[in-house]
DNA sequence: AAGCTCAGCAACCGCCCTCCT
DNA sequence: AAGGAGGGCGGTTGCTGAGCT
């Protein structure tokens, strides 16, 4: 018996997503959480279904998210990671903060898969697609290819963030500069562990936000949505990450404290 | 100005994995 | 242990806008 479709295909919507259908999503969310997805489009009164939901928070909504193109350093991670994890967007995604799985998918297959091309080089294996092709000076700064010292040494946890500190191929990356200094992190790329976005979150400079929201007289969710739809357009990291963690945590505590106390 | 082409991106589809009963 | 339900992930599609003829 084949499995039930995720949602009732009668009644649901299907195509882009109205600015009407994103505020109600993320109302619900906002104060209720994620909860069971398959609910969600009911509960938050939306004819969608809850995979769209899911789809639509995860890549467009959440705001913790970080829009707006890769830099150069951030597009030499990916390709790093795509060396070594291949396919695995989700995981790609993982150890960048702010990014989605979609939208690192989408810059490889419009940009990266190109460039790499360009230079000769498989986006697939990362081997040269002509064994024989000599590289322009500017593309010297390039990942060696798989097989070659620094993909071994990703291989090699031993050898820890000092073979990447050494092998760097891309002296003037800040952001791998930040990355390799960081302990924790630097343990999650050898050790293939999927970080929880929270706690990469966590890494960012703390900030009193919620303090700072009453302080700067800033209204509640409901009344500050238009200001939340900028944060998307502009980039959390213009605002502080941890202020939108906080607000929804908040939220959340608020939320469960009344469910708690409603159940008492 | 109109039509065509192509790149970029949002969203959907379907398979797979995990959890629960 | 087996099967169903729900969610996650990667591949693919289709729409839109920019650039070109």
């Amino acid at each position: 018996m084949g499995r039930q479709p995720c949602c009732d295909k009668l009644g649901v919507k299907k195509g882009p997503w109205t600015g009407e259908e994103d505020k109600k999503l993320m109302n619900f969310i906002l104060n209720n959480g994620q909860c069971c997805w398959r609910a969600v489009p009911k509960l938050a009164g939306l004819k969608r279904c809850g995979k769209s939901c899911r789809l639509r928070w995860t890549n467009y909504l959440r705001p913790d998210l970080k829009r707006g193109l890769l830099t150069e350093s951030e597009e030499q991670l990916v390709i790093d990671l795509h060396a070594r994890l291949g396919n695995r967007w989700f995981k790609i995604a993982a150890r960048l903060p702010g990014m989605t799985d979609n939208e690192i998918k989408n810059h490889w297959n419009t940009h990266i898969k190109k460039k790499l091309l360009k230079m000769g080089i498989d986006p697939v294996t990362h081997e040269p697609l002509n064994k024989h092709v000599s590289f322009p000076e500017e593309n010297m700064h390039m990942p060696p290819k798989a097989g070659n010292d620094v993909v071994l040494n990703l291989e090699d946890n031993s050898n820890s963030s000092t073979s990447l500190a050494e092998n760097s191929y891309c002296g003037e990356s800040l952001l791998l500069d930040s990355i390799c200094s960081d302990k924790s992190l630097i343990n999650s790329l050898w050790l293939d562990e999927t970080l929880l976005n929270d706690a990469l979150w966590d890494i960012a400079p703390k900030v009193d936000n919620i303090n700072n929201n009453i302080d700067m007289g800033l209204q509640p969710w409901e009344d500050n949505y238009a200001w939340l739809l900028d944060c998307q357009d502009f980039g959390i990291h213009d605002f502080g990450i941890n202020c939108f963690t906080e607000i929804e945590s908040n939220e959340l505590h608020l939320t469960m404290g009344v469910e708690e106390n409603g159940h008492q």
